[in-house]
DNA sequence: AATTTCACG
DNA sequence: ACGTACGTGAAATTA
C-alpha cells in the first residue's frame, strides 16, 4: 500500500485553495471589524482576551490547564447562537485548518517519480494495535463537514480504467463488544439485522422500536459510543447537553437491559487488577500499570482503558487479518485491483472497471471471514471516481 | 519543547 | 475536591 500510493487531483485542490483564501480573508475582516482591533485570530491567547475580556461574551468562561481562556470548539459553540463573531471564528478556524493541513500540504507530498501520495504506516507504537499513518497522515482526511468533503473528493482513481472502491466494517466496535461480552440483547439485535442505535433507544427509553424518535435514536447512538469508551454520567451529560439525572437514567437503563455487557466490563476490570493487563480476542496485551493505583482518577482512567482496549484492539487485529486475506485473494484471483489505504475499519482500493462484478464479493468475503464471531459481520462497499463518491 | 486546537475512526 | 469517553498526527502559537 505504501508503494502503490494514491492519486490526488491537484488541479481541484488548487482551485479550492484560492476559494478558501477568499473565505479566510473575508472572515478575518469581519472578525476584526466586530472586535474593533486587528489581533491574531490564530492565537488562542489573543482570541480569548478579545472574546472574554474585551467583548465579555461569557460571565464565567472556561479556562485551560494553564489558566488561559479556552476557545475550543465546544466552548465556542455554546456562544455561537447569540454572537456572530463566534460563528465567524468557527468558520475561520475550519477554513484555516483545511487549507494548512490538507489543501496546501498534500500536493507538496506527492512523489515526483510516481506522481502519487505515499503515506507511511507504522505497526509499532499505538497502545491498542491500530496502525499509524504519517508523512502524510491519510487516516484523517476530512469527511464530516461540507467544506472538508471537497478534499476527500480530490482523492481519485488511478486513471479512466479505475474507480475508487471503499469497503468498511459496519458498527464493528459494537459488534465486537457483543461478541466479547456475549450479551444476549446485543447479539439478538445484530442477528436480527436491526438498526443497533434504534434498538438501544427502545431499551434505554423503554418504548417500542417503532415509537423511537429521531432524537431518541441520536441520543442512544451517543450512549452506545460512550459505553465503548467507559462513559461517565458527567461525560454523557456534557455531550448530550442534558440534565445529570437524565444522563444517569440513560446509563442505568442501558446496563439494566444489557446485563451481559455490565458483567463483561466488571470481569475485564477485575482481570486487569489481578494480572496487570488486558487482551484482545487474538491475545494482544495492553499493560495497565495504574489499574491498582491509589490515585482514584488514574485508576478510573485505567479502568476505561481496560474495557476499551480489548474492543478497539480486536477491531485492529480483525482489520489486519482481513488485509492479509484480501492481499492473498487478490493475488490468487489474478485481479488488477489494488489495495491502497486502511483507515481503522475501512479499506480503500483502486478497482479496475472490468472487475466491478467479480472483485467486490471477493473482498467482502475476505473481510467478513477474517475472524469468526458470534454475531454477523457486515461489510459495506461503495465505489466512484473519487473517495467521496465511494462512500 | 510544551500547549492548544482540530482532522479522522 | 477533582476530573470527567477511547485511539491517533499535525499545525500554529507560546514559553
Amino acid at each position: 500500500m505504501e508503494f502503490a500510493g494514491i492519486s490526488l487531483d491537484t488541479k481541484a485542490l488548487k482551485k479550492f485553495s484560492a476559494k478558501l483564501d477568499d473565505e479566510i480573508n473575508e472572515l478575518r475582516n469581519q472578525i476584526h471589524a466586530a472586535a474593533g482591533s486587528e489581533f491574531n485570530i490564530d492565537s488562542p491567547k489573543q482570541l480569548g482576551v478579545v472574546l472574554f475580556d474585551d467583548l465579555k461574551l461569557d460571565d464565567k468562561p472556561k479556562k485551560t490547564a494553564t489558566g488561559q481562556y479556552s476557545t475550543r470548539e465546544t466552548e465556542l459553540l455554546r456562544l455561537a447562537p447569540s454572537h456572530a463573531i463566534v460563528r465567524d471564528v468557527l468558520e475561520y478556524r475550519n477554513a484555516v485548518k483545511l487549507k494548512s493541513v490538507y489543501v496546501d500540504q498534500l500536493p507538496e507530498a506527492i512523489r515526483p517519480d510516481t506522481g502519487r501520495l505515499h503515506t507511511h504506516y507504522s505497526q509499532l507504537w499505538t497502545t491498542t494495535g491500530r496502525l499509524q499513518s504519517n508523512n502524510p497522515n491519510l487516516q484523517t482526511i476530512p469527511i464530516r463537514k461540507a467544506r472538508g468533503r471537497e478534499i476527500r473528493a480530490a482523492f481519485v482513481a488511478r486513471d479512466d480504467d479505475h474507480l475508487i472502491l471503499s469497503a468498511d466494517y459496519s458498527q464493528i466496535e459494537l459488534r465486537i463488544m457483543a461478541d466479547l461480552s456475549g450479551d444476549e440483547t446485543m447479539m439478538s439485535a445484530f442477528r436480527d439485522g436491526t438498526d443497533i442505535h434504534r434498538s438501544t433507544a427502545s431499551k434505554v427509553y423503554k418504548v417500542d422500536p417503532d415509537d423511537v424518535t429521531r432524537e431518541m435514536r441520536d441520543k442512544a447512538k451517543t450512549v452506545n459510543f460512550g459505553i465503548i469508551y467507559g462513559i461517565s454520567a458527567f461525560g454523557l451529560q456534557q455531550r448530550l447537553n442534558i440534565p445529570r439525572e437524565e444522563a444517569h437514567d440513560l446509563i442505568n437503563n442501558y446496563f439494566e437491559k444489557h446485563p451481559g455487557v455490565q458483567a463483561w466490563i466488571d470481569s475485564t476490570i477485575e482481570f486487569a487488577k489481578e494480572h496487570g493487563y488486558v487482551a484482545t480476542r487474538t491475545g494482544r496485551r495492553r499493560f495497565l500499570r495504574d489499574i491498582t493505583s491509589g490515585n482514584k482518577s488514574l485508576q478510573r482512567a485505567s479502568e476505561r482503558l481496560a474495557m476499551n482496549s480489548p474492543i478497539q484492539g480486536t477491531a485492529a487485529d480483525l482489520l489486519k487479518l482481513a488485509m492479509i486475506r484480501v492481499h492473498h485473494a487478490l493475488r490468487a484471483g489474478g485481479f488488477k485491483t489494488e489495495m491502497l489505504l486502511t483507515v481503522h475499519d475501512e479499506l480503500v482500493f483502486d478497482m479496475h472497471k472490468s472487475e466491478i462484478e467479480t472483485v467486490i464479493p471477493v473482498i467482502t468475503e475476505a473481510m467478513q471471514g477474517a475472524l469468526p464471531m458470534s454475531v454477523p459481520i457486515e461489510v459495506e462497499t461503495g465505489y466512484g471516481a473519487n473517495w467521496l463518491e465511494a462512500h
